[in-house]
DNA sequence: TAATGTGAAGCCTTTCACAGCA
DNA sequence: TGCTGTGAAAGGCTTCACATTA
């Protein structure tokens, strides 16, 4: 393998990746070829093979690919080896609702606590996470926690950012418009549910050209 | 202006650009040069003049673009001059806050129905939205609703998108990550929460290198 | 034989530089 | 002079074709 610069869009799909390399193992499978990841994922085994590559070697020609050791493989380079754990900030309706969300476990990331300002909130316990005060927010680095979500309102956003990165978070998975993003050194992903909704009907009909739907 | 076939990425980007061209707008401005609105929202200068010029020439050569003419072309592009409505299907947590989400309404979009298929839940009011049972979703069609958003647990979503199909609707916002995707004509953005959380490890120290925070 | 890994081609997007206009 | 609109260059990603390996 040599030197490449690896787009970001493939480490987009990586996580695609390792949920369906998960499933397969959780049925028994224990080898796949790019062909039938493809089939299994919607997506070209070329790009399959071509995305590994950037990180090396990992498949047997002839055969296909190890389920068990691409997994780890995919762990590592998406830095999920070890459980990574994250705090949630604003415990509204959308922050329940990702509380709540089982899905992260699989890929070995927690969320193991909760923040909000409403005192009314503060105390209640939402499955075994009781909910703190945003105040708490300095003590992550000694809980290990290292990556924050916020689900605050708007107005709230940018302090709630300031103070997540006062608190030495590495990365910051946003559901707010109204972040001024860059002046930071932590990443930042930003999930803007208005702005993909508006889009929709652009392509609809007399628009039939299409992409990819992200 | 001559042909071009439109960047999807363009496309994307507008609208952050209707966004930033509202609030101008409620702060009474009246024009505005790409490199402003390039400083105001992040993007370069050329990239914003470049997006534009795919769909026509708005611009005035020495002023900048009047701000009213340009929000009405991009709604115009985007298809939201008439006010589109949409239905949400599956009120829990997830669905609950998009349904309360109040930021549609500035770009011409609005949630005007809900469906779920708990008796609990069907006959209550959200605001002033009422929760119908899904065996409504066939009536969308007359309603004008013509959009779908698909807050419903993994295991349903699939039955869910066949009838938003069936029902006649254009595009389809989805939380699932568990539909097969591509079987249908209807456009389908997916957001997945876990995918966007679980990467960001990735870009932790170590891997400095970065790109646009989507 | 069957599948991987990869250089090279092709395509799409961004950036640049500047002609042209108000 | 200041700013737009756009051809052309540069850069990045995807697709392809095939040499290579088990």
């Amino acid at each position: 393998m040599k030197y490449h610069k690896i787009p970001d869009e493939a480490v987009r799909r990586l996580p695609f990746y390792l949920r369906g390399l998960l499933t397969l193992s959780g049925r028994g499978c224990k080898s796949i070829s790019s062909r039938d990841l493809a089939d299994l994922l919607g997506f070209s085994h070329w790009q399959i093979r071509k995305d590994f590559s950037y990180f090396g070697s990992f498949g047997t020609p002839g055969t296909g690919y190890d389920i068990e050791k691409l997994i780890k493989q995919i762990r590592k380079i998406l830095k999920l080896e070890v459980v990574r754990k994250a705090a949630l900030v604003g415990v509204g309706n959308l922050g329940l609702a990702v509380l709540r969300y089982p899905g992260f476990q699989v890929y070995g990331f927690e969320i193991t606590a909760a923040f909000d300002n409403n005192p009314k909130k503060i105390g209640r316990k939402v499955g075994d996470i009781t909910i703190e005060n945003v105040s708490g927010l300095c003590g992550l680095k000694k809980r290990g926690i290292d990556f924050g979500v916020v689900t605050v309102p708007c107005e709230a956003a940018q302090q709630t950012f300031d103070a997540l990165v006062a608190a030495g978070v590495k990365g910051i998975l946003s559901f707010s418009p109204c972040q001024k993003t860059g002046r930071e050194k932590v990443k930042v992903i930003t999930i803007d549910i208005a702005m993909d909704l508006v889009r929709l009907p652009y392509y609809t009909p007399a628009n039939p050209k299409r992409s990819k739907s992200r």
